[in-house]
DNA sequence: GGCTTTCTTGAGTGATCACTCAAGTATATA
DNA sequence: TATATACTTGAGTGATCACTCAAGAAAGCC
């Protein structure tokens, strides 16, 4: 009996992820959304029910595609050589809406409000912490890097380094491939 | 003939740049303004002109400050000792508005709008990295570095490590004392 | 073709945004 | 004391904010 909805309901919140990572939460209006989905008010509030609700779907999204394409990745290259390309990689997608990882700015920009979607980003950037430090792992089983090295602590600094680089690499006039060529060789030496 | 005024202006630019440090530019609003400043808005737009201008004086207090920190430290402990200093200070102030750096964090929110602030934030950004590399190459001048490395590239990648570990301050449940020592460390294998 | 159900439309909601300005007040000089 | 010069006040500006809702349109089932 129902109506179809017109829209790609995926689609859009791609749409709206590339939005708010490269506006973010403040700068991006309804009126922003609207016109990038081609959505009425009705439809969107239909649809997605508040500006928060869609982006914390886009955010999901984000996390969960960055996750993914780390895991890929690694099974392709292993892990060492997987955490030696993905600086580079996560900074050369001039498609991309931003250099700079959009969970980290929506941890800058909403910490200090207190808002529920920059505990969601933290969130979702301890999982990926979490993986960093597992491939870290699974290169000392296979013999790749020194096995005295905590796991841990590699993986915490390993993430610290990447946000740094890409924060780097929203700036103008930074030579980001190079930072992220350091980050590279630095692994080799562990 | 004239009156003058009941504020020290210094002082006002001191809290709204902690106001504008935590919250940000769209976060905060000439309500908040006026509450912490406590003036109404003909005083305020007489003194400041506007929000833009008022953050661009605060954007400038919090870069000059900055590098006079760094100068001074580099004053009392050396170049290298005042590098592997720096970052522990930075996120160790807890009175501070915030432990990320305002400059990145203003990088980040405005950059995608083009304002001009943002272009204004990378270029403190740029002095302060020059000011790393300054130290470096006194480092090298005095013999406590590898003179083959390029100081140049050094300042980048410290600055980017910094910008990294400042965001890692901002999130819950980071360890980033333990970030900074190793970045402390890693100064010392140079 | 009717009927139900959902989607779409878009004018309109109150709240808040950055900002203005005319009127009032205080102070230093003449 | 009179006057000129700021500074302070706070109601008010139009614009934009996120969001609502009633009315209409489209699609699946009988």
């Amino acid at each position: 009996m129902p109506r179809k909805p017109e829209y790609d309901r995926n689609e859009l919140i791609d749409r709206a992820r590339d939005l708010f990572w490269k506006r973010g939460w403040a700068g991006t209006s309804l009126k922003n959304l609207e016109a990038v989905l081609q959505m009425k008010p009705g439809s969107f509030y239909a649809a997605f029910g508040s500006k928060d609700a869609l982006f914390e779907l886009a955010l999901d999204k984000y996390a969960k595609d960055g996750l993914l394409r780390l895991k890929t990745l690694a099974d392709e290259l292993g892990p060492i050589k997987a955490l030696q390309r993905f600086p580079e990689m996560a900074i050369s997608n001039d498609a991309a809406p931003a250099k700079a990882c959009m969970l980290s700015k929506t941890v800058l920009e909403l910490h200090a409000h207190a808002h529920p979607l920059a505990a969601r980003a933290n969130a979702h950037l301890l999982k990926m912490e979490a993986q960093f430090a597992d491939l870290f792992q699974q290169a000392q089983s296979a013999g790749t890097i020194d096995k005295s090295l905590d796991p841990k602590a590699l993986g915490r600094r390993y993430q610290s380094d990447l946000l740094g680089l890409r924060v780097s690499a929203e700036r103008e006039g930074v030579d980001a491939k190079a930072i992220a060529a350091e980050i590279a060789e630095s692994l080799s030496r562990l």
